[in-house]
DNA sequence: TGGTTATTGG
């Protein structure tokens, strides 16, 4: 077959390249090339499309060369493609020069380089080039919207989209697309529900791609039943398409965006409902939903489903990329298990700054302040640069460890070095190290110098170093701040009514009780959960509603018998926390995570650790309570509360008394 | 020439 013609070729690499298969297709060039068969216009714009599609520059130059050399005369929209394949490999300044020298530009030139300036985020040139632009098309439109919104600049779209509506240019689907994506990024369900009306006007909703944007419109949006209905509507179709391969790839994408919406808003239960079901339908489970599910289970806190993924992961053969390693980190930290996170960690070859910020922040939540900060040196040494969540995985690590001289440096360094400004997270932080190391007054100078006071969540950090360091008079003081500011949490109300009783002015106290039931407020109830083999146990404070509830209350008033005999006694600092409410005096010593721990003795065999979920803080009583069961049993008890992790081991923890 | 799904923190 020595004897095919440039046509044969053609069709046979461009057929290649039409299905993805660039690296066949580019085969197919080199071997056309050793037959020496001459390439026409159409083949070598095939081979640049290969070529930007593989990031494969030094090729793709070798043929720009060619052309040149060749005489086979460069036409625009030949120089089009290469000056695509530049920008997409990231080859700016021979972007830009072509650009200069071209002699025809069309259109398509011009919006070649708006994207391009908009890649590598010069707004302004990319602006100013779009408004020179001789004629603006539906796609200059869309390049400009999509490029400002993936800047971060989503207002500065939106005025684009209307002045593209106002200026009479009509929707075409990619834009539906990019206007749905900046209805999710402005959380602007409103805005999305026109576009969604739009498509209906236009008729474009069975379009694959319009249906995937929409679906994953009302995800973000938080509007998880909407998105479903949707959902369920087209998966009927889906069923009857299997055969093609479009019609494939939408469905794997409709599920992976059901599925991170789930995650997303915190429904976890109805996220592995999901899976479960993509698995039955044999749909091909792609790495975007299994980094969304391996996410949920971090969040969850489910360490043996969280392995079963991974193990998943392997078995159909996915390579744990940068956002598998990532979530995997993640998931390990979170399900208490750092030993497995650092084996992830250690197998990425040159971690990116989420994978570090991940181990990073993993450290912190372990109360490993020290090895976060070596980390986090370690990183910058590499040149990878920090992020503004890297810095929030630093500073809380400093928090928790008591750092508060390193924990300011790498503030300054924050915005100094890296130009990050602080949001609401670094100052909260920042409240939270002062706090902690004791600086009170610090904190609350630092509060009004920053002018964080309106905000709830810096006075409720506030609030619990007051605990910590047992400042009573400042305690109250703040308490009565969150009262205005957030008249319908509990918290404060509870916190202030205890520390009137404390001080036995019962009274005030009861004001502060029937206030708090005149304005309708309720407490959130305290759950702990324990996991053993594939059933959750969660439990609440002084429940009696597990089959076993006999033997764990028996088991327990023995536990605290015991404990007694060695110096154990009910911390009556409780009254300066948040923590569960109690009721009566025998619920006392029935907070949820003493039954979830009791529970986990008795079902489990002597020796093996107990890692117990809290949806919030452990109060001092029971922190005392685990550590002196712990000394007791020579049990290890890990509790994740809803700030960090506790490894009691051998009448100690982890977190030195400090959380 | 442009468009859909994922990771760290909220």
């Amino acid at each position: 077959m020595l004897d095919r013609d440039v046509r044969t070729w053609t069709v046979l690499l461009s057929g290649s390249a039409r299905v993805g298969s660039f690296s066949e297709a580019l085969d197919c060039f080199r071997r056309m090339q050793n037959e020496c068969v001459l390439p026409n216009k159409f083949t070598l714009s095939c081979v640049l499309k290969c070529c930007s599609g593989l990031y494969e520059l030094r090729m793709g130059k070798g043929v720009h060369g060619w052309i040149v050399t060749s005489g086979i005369g460069l036409d625009v929209a030949l120089e089009n493609s290469i000056l695509d394949l530049y920008v997409k490999c990231e080859a700016f300044d021979y972007a830009k020069k072509l650009f200069e020298l071209m002699e025809d530009r069309d259109n398509v030139s011009w919006n070649i380089m708006v994207g391009a300036y908009l890649q590598i985020g010069e707004v302004e040139r990319s602006l100013d080039l779009f408004e020179r632009l001789p004629e603006k098309g539906v796609v200059s439109w869309n390049t400009i919207v999509d490029g400002l919104m993936k800047n971060g600049l989503q207002g500065t779209a939106l005025e684009l989209l209307y002045r593209m509506i106002s200026s009479g240019h009509v929707f075409n689907k990619v834009t539906f697309c990019i206007a749905f994506n900046l209805a999710s990024s402005l959380s602007n369900v409103e805005l999305g529900r026109q576009i969604h009306g739009l498509v209906l006007t236009f008729g474009v909703q069975d379009d694959r791609f319009i249906r995937n944007s929409l679906i994953d419109m009302y995800c973000k949006c938080g509007e998880m039943e909407k998105a479903h209905v949707l959902f369920r509507k087209i998966s009927g179709e889906f069923l009857r398409t299997r055969n093609s391969k479009i019609s494939c790839e939408a469905e794997i994408v409709s599920w992976s965006s059901m599925i991170s919406g789930y995650v997303r808003n915190g429904e976890y239960e109805d996220a592995f409902k999901t899976f479960s079901s993509m698995v039955r339908e044999q749909v091909w489970v792609s790495k975007f939903s299994l980094t969304s599910i391996v996410s949920a289970c971090a969040n969850a806190g489910i360490l043996e489903l969280g392995r079963q993924m991974h193990a998943y992961i392997t078995k159909v053969g996915h390579k744990v990329d940068a956002h598998l390693s990532s979530s995997l980190i993640d998931m390990y930290a979170k399900c208490g298990s750092l030993d497995d996170a650092w084996i992830i960690f250690k197998q990425t070859d040159n971690p990116n700054v989420v994978q570090w910020t991940s181990m990073i922040s993993g450290c912190a939540l372990h109360g490993q302040g020290r090895e976060a900060v070596r980390l986090f040196e370690y990183m910058m040494k590499k040149g990878v640069t920090p992020n503004e969540v890297t810095f929030i995985g630093v500073l809380t690590a400093c928090s928790h460890a008591g750092m508060l001289e390193e924990g300011c440096d790498y503030f300054r360094l924050m915005e100094e070095a890296y130009g990050i400004m602080p949001r609401f997270e670094h100052f909260a932080c920042m409240v939270d190290l002062y706090g902690r190391a004791g600086r009170l007054n610090e904190a609350k100078e630092f509060i009004y110098n920053n002018r964080l006071s309106h905000l709830s969540a810096v006075w409720r950090s506030l609030l619990s170093s007051c605990r910590l360091h047992k400042d009573f008079s400042t305690a109250k003081w703040v308490s009565e701040k969150l009262l205005q500011l957030e008249p319908f949490e509990s918290g404060p109300y509870i916190l202030l009514s205890n520390m009137f009783a404390a001080e036995r002015k019962w009274e005030e106290a009861a004001k502060i009780r029937s206030l708090m039931q005149q304005r309708g407020v309720r407490k959130h109830p305290g759950q702990s959960w324990i996991q053993l083999k594939d059933l959750v146990h969660t439990f609440v404070a002084g429940d009696r509603s597990h089959p076993q509830v006999t033997e764990i209350y028996s088991y327990l008033d023995k536990l605290i018998g015991r404990l007694k005999e060695i110096g154990y006694s009910s911390d009556v600092e409780m009254v300066m926390q948040d923590v569960e409410e109690e009721q009566g005096e025998v619920l006392l010593g029935h907070h949820s995570e003493k039954l979830a721990l009791v529970y986990g003795i008795i079902s489990t065999p002597c020796g093996t650790p107990i890692r117990i979920m809290k949806n919030l803080r452990v109060c001092t009583d029971c922190h005392t309570f685990i550590k002196r069961t712990s000394q007791l049993l020579g049990r290890e008890v890990i509790v994740r509360d809803i700030r960090r992790f506790h490894h009691f081991k051998h009448g100690r923890c982890s977190c030195g008394d400090y959380w």
